[in-house]
DNA sequence: CGAGCGATTGAAAAGACTCAACCACCGTGG
DNA sequence: CCACGGTGGTTGAGTCTTTTCAATCGCTCG
């Protein structure tokens, strides 16, 4: 069952939306991205949307962070993007005419804008900035991906977890990383307990230090040599 | 050196046009495409466009197949994708405003057409079926990129062996797979000797056969259920 | 307080990689 | 026509990483 309680915040006020693919957006376009919108409170762990269903639209990450991520043979996860507040989540399958490849999850409470895919498809076809911003999103991240690929073929779990852990620290920018071990795993890309070992050779290296399940970066620089680019 | 003569084939008259981003172009705008663009020849294993380079146009393939490929830390070539005849490759660099951060290599000779970067923006400007093809290419190749993610972290190496030789098939529809066993490699992304290995398992049991390099697939059907998706 | 899940550890096995050598084919020049 | 050199393909042996499976621990929640 979906929990949802609203608590409505207006787009003019959204302290986020600077950092928003309507970042451009000028007055009138604010009011009626607010006319048009809904919001939502996702509580951890409850899905936005899943693999194989069909796209109604996109959602604007008001507060909190989601994970995105395919599912493997055995449906064991692999977590594609971690998205955080300002992100705009779930456009691509605007576009491509497909139920979604991807599903993706709330990691702690947060607070979700979502806009229909009509309303958002006009934005796209009456604002040249927006589409161009979009373009550039999507060339971008295909480009990350590419990396990502290739990272994937060519490092050890070792550098990937020191990558990946880097990663997050931009993501987690101040706090702590606050991740299970499975979903860490998961992004890495290995077992839950390959996981655990090499975490524990970081701490003995004290390149970082766990609070029960937070983890804090002690020496950043060394895990980005450690990680190899 | 690049050593490229010029073989001109006009748009228009061009039998691959309807299976590119441009199949939807009507006469004027199909001449206004050939007023614009210049072809070349490309021998086999010359670059296109390197890694670094400032992106100044997109390649449209008349004839021929290219890797696209990012570069690990020492140098180590992982393919992303394999375009075929029909394909414009490097649109995506149009619209990051990034120098290129993968690089393209022919596999074989190719006739190669080629549109400025400003005559191409402008296309996508005021074609709004283009601009919604290009939007559909990316959000697809998006989606396809986790895919492949997932698979270089969950599958193994047999199994993504398989997996190549299946879309590779499709690639070179009708032919047999000709690529080098290091490309091979880097596309599966695995050490060159255990993928001959794996290719030898692979022909003892009759999936496959190698004529010299070219390799033809004898059980397509196997190999799918062996990719495991 | 007990159930249960997430985190952790250990031991053994499997998968893949590295290194080194060898082979086979192909084009060149004598 | 043949020896030569070079590149790409193949094989073998040994090693290391990573996975798997099984078991234990520790904490949180009802």
């Amino acid at each position: 069952m979906l929990e949802k309680s609203h608590k409505y915040v207006s787009c003019e006020h959204c302290l986020v939306r600077e950092n928003s693919l309507f970042k451009d957006f000028c007055k009138e376009e604010v009011a009626g991205l607010d006319e048009h919108k809904s919001c939502s409170f996702y509580k951890k762990n409850q899905p936005v949307f899943l693999e194989e269903g069909t796209p109604r639209g996109v959602f604007c990450l008001n507060s909190g962070k989601i994970k995105v991520f395919a599912r493997g043979e055995e449906g064991k996860e692999q977590i594609i993007h971690v998205a955080k507040e300002g992100e705009v989540v779930g456009f691509r399958a605007m576009f491509s005419g497909e139920p979604y490849r991807v599903s993706a999850t709330t990691l702690e409470d947060c607070n979700i804008c979502f806009i229909s895919k009509s309303e958002f498809l006009d934005l796209v076809d009456t604002n040249a900035s927006l589409r161009n911003g979009i373009l550039k999103e999507l060339s971008t991240e295909l480009a990350d991906r590419a990396t990502f690929i290739t990272n994937m073929a060519q490092k050890s779990v070792r550098e990937r977890l020191a990558f990946s852990l880097v990663f997050l620290d931009d993501i987690y920018k101040g706090e702590m990383i606050n991740f299970s071990r499975e979903d860490l795993a998961n992004f890495v890309g290995t077992a839950t307990e390959t996981l655990i070992r090499l975490l524990k050779e970081l701490k003995e290296d004290e390149l970082i230090k766990t609070h029960a399940r937070k983890i804090e970066i002690l020496n950043r620089e060394e895990l980005i040599r450690m990680a190899g680019n």
